[in-house]
DNA sequence: TGTATGATCGCCT
DNA sequence: GGCGATCATACAG
């Protein structure tokens, strides 16, 4: 293509930038596994300079990949029992990511329903734990690239006229204040609304 | 509609 | 030994 084509960017997002920044500009993409997934609904920004997040104290086995190359996947078990998918931003060595809370199911709704083991289709993908399930994700997916199968982020075509609404991230105790959680206006299927 | 609790893993104190 | 970037279920009101 004519465009130039960054290193760190797929589907027209810049990963070396801000994680809130990228967080932002997910909402709306669409995110697929092996061709199952749907539109992004509801992200949410991590930094190493932010108390909330896992790379706040350095590196660990646990997180190494978000200290690793953007546009790579961060995965981590939540709560001994769930997989949670985060996008990697800025350089190497950074510390940041963007977590994926909440998609709209578009592609493999068989799939899904089956692995969630629901028909409610508003419930497959309706927060990180929900919607790792939903895809498949498990600990083998930690560090794979987001630009190469079985991975992809596919830009909606234009207009993109929806609103992106802003507010305080979900399950945390340390900067609880920051707006650092993003998500499409209006959608039945964010995982809580926004207030 | 809200509040409590169990499941269960990795890291930190 | 405690505590999560969670969720499903069980109860009370």
């Amino acid at each position: 293509m004519l465009l130039p084509n960054f290193p760190n960017s797929v589907a027209g997002i810049d990963f070396s930038a801000a994680s809130d920044t990228v967080a932002r500009q997910l909402i709306g993409m669409r995110l697929l596994v092996h061709g199952v997934g749907g539109v992004i609904v509801e992200t949410e920004a991590y930094d190493h300079e932010d108390p909330a997040s896992h790379s706040f104290s350095g590196p660990t086995p646990r997180n190494a990949a978000m200290f690793g190359p953007p546009a790579r996947l961060y995965v981590y078990r939540s709560y001994g029992i769930h997989w949670c998918l985060n996008l990697v931003c800025r350089e190497p060595g950074h510390g940041a990511g963007v977590l994926i809370r909440a998609l709209a199911p578009t592609e493999g709704l068989e799939l899904m329903r089956a692995r969630r083991g629901l028909d409610n289709v508003r419930l497959l993908c309706a927060g990180p734990g929900r919607l790792g399930q939903a895809l498949g994700i498990d600990r083998s997916f930690n560090g794979l690239r987001l630009d190469a199968p079985p991975l992809a982020l596919i830009a909606p075509g234009p207009p993109r006229d929806f609103a992106v609404l802003t507010g305080p991230r979900i399950g945390i105790s340390k900067a609880v204040d920051r707006p650092w959680r993003f998500g499409l206006a209006g959608s039945p299927f964010l995982s809580r609304p926004f207030r």
